[in-house]
DNA sequence: AGACCAATTATACGTATGTTTATAATGCGT
DNA sequence: ACGCATTATAAACATACGTATAATTGGTCT
């Protein structure tokens, strides 16, 4: 759910863009510009947006990212943005800057997980340094992300028998508990057994019972959804 | 290391105390004695300090517990009494008040952890609320960190076998493999399995390799204590 | 020295697990 | 109707795992 993808427009399309893309929304348009200028000259890549309605209107690409966010906004506000991403399942870590910040404010963005709240003027060292922590948050973030949808998609490829003697094997079942459990012959466990381990690409039981953690089986917890 | 602990003093020792303890760190002592009588009537232990000194020096009961802490502070500042306490591999969850708090506080503040941030004045309900949200975020960590110490003091019950032998099973190596690792004959590594399989109380292969996931076995990764 | 303990190995047996080959019923898509 | 994947089982075999009993070595305690 929530899934955003892009095209990678033109061009290399092989390995992945070493490019992280800081986003930008901010409605004073001179400081839109001085801050996209400023990213620029460190060659970061940089998409600018006057509201968080248009930001969230486009086509948000699947690559490291992080958002310089300004508070004060027309429509919704820099934190009610967070708020509503975060809804969304968009974890996209955040920068605030702003002119006129409290601490309440402060705190309520940083519980809502920001990197970093900046008040205006600060040094364009600082906020460079706020990027690139976040860049490298969200760099570890997908990192982990794209691991668990790996182990995903393999367990979707298991037939359901097959997961569910996954699971029962995760769980510490012997074989023939397992076959108890669902009503089959001991042989049939085995073969299934067999199938799990193969279409996992597990290289042992250990293997095996550490992607149940990873996937979460056996624990009954909510969803999560990623970007 | 760093561990501190506290004889339950007199009384009751058989279940852990179900009340949670509030230290107060506070160099003004009316806003020290109206925090005292605040957190008091709605039944909280309180524990009262003018300065962080003093809390350093005093014995730490080890329960589950919250700080709340002034800024300003004579001697270490409330914002570098967090950091020594941090270094010291002391957990407490943080509260801060402050009657001159700044932004670039705040974000020192939240980053470094802390619970919550209220600047004076604040309404007693605000504090109470960080405060429950503080012990039960202690709570928490106490109960995760009391399960891996029930894991570490029985896997230090093996002998230095045993724990190379859990290690390697963890590892997802067959008996054979282990064997050859260790110079041992592959009989000798069935036995000290069995060993192990027994002292860590394991029902299953699943059940140890989940041990060794908490205990952070094949991962080299730094320390960690606790309190 | 003699008693004693921990670490290690061997033999032997029983159970658990994994794989191969073969058979068969069911249901689904073209 | 045909092909195909899924589900299910059987027989047979090979390998891995677990435990009980017993023996060996080397060092420690008395």
């Amino acid at each position: 759910m929530t899934e955003r993808f892009d095209s990678p427009g033109e061009g290399s399309n092989a390995e992945a863009s070493t490019k992280a893309i800081v986003f930008v929304v901010e409605d004073d348009i001179s400081v839109r510009r001085s801050l996209t200028n400023l990213f620029k000259q460190v060659g970061l890549e940089v998409i600018a947006f006057g509201s968080a309605r248009e930001m969230l209107q486009s086509q948000i690409p699947d690559v490291t990212s992080c958002l310089v966010l300004d508070v004060r906004l027309p429509g919704l506000s820099g934190l009610d943005y967070q708020t509503e991403l975060a809804r969304l399942n968009i974890h996209i870590p955040i920068i605030f800057i702003t002119g006129h910040g409290d601490i309440p404010m402060t705190v309520r963005a940083m519980k809502g997980g920001a990197v970093d709240f900046l008040s205006k003027p600060f040094r364009d060292q600082e906020l460079l340094d706020a990027v690139v922590a976040a860049t490298e948050r969200d760099r570890k973030r997908r990192e982990a992300q794209r691991t668990v949808a790996n182990l995903q998609s393999l367990f979707e490829t298991l037939s359901p028998r097959e997961q569910a003697v996954m699971r029962l094997v995760a769980a510490g079942l012997m074989n023939k508990q397992i076959a108890a459990e669902l009503g089959l012959a001991e042989i049939t466990v085995k073969i299934y057994r067999g199938h799990v381990m193969k279409k996992m690409r597990a290289r042992s039981l250990a293997d095996l019972i550490r992607m149940s953690e990873t996937l979460g089986l056996s624990a009954s917890r909510p969803e999560q959804t990623q970007v």
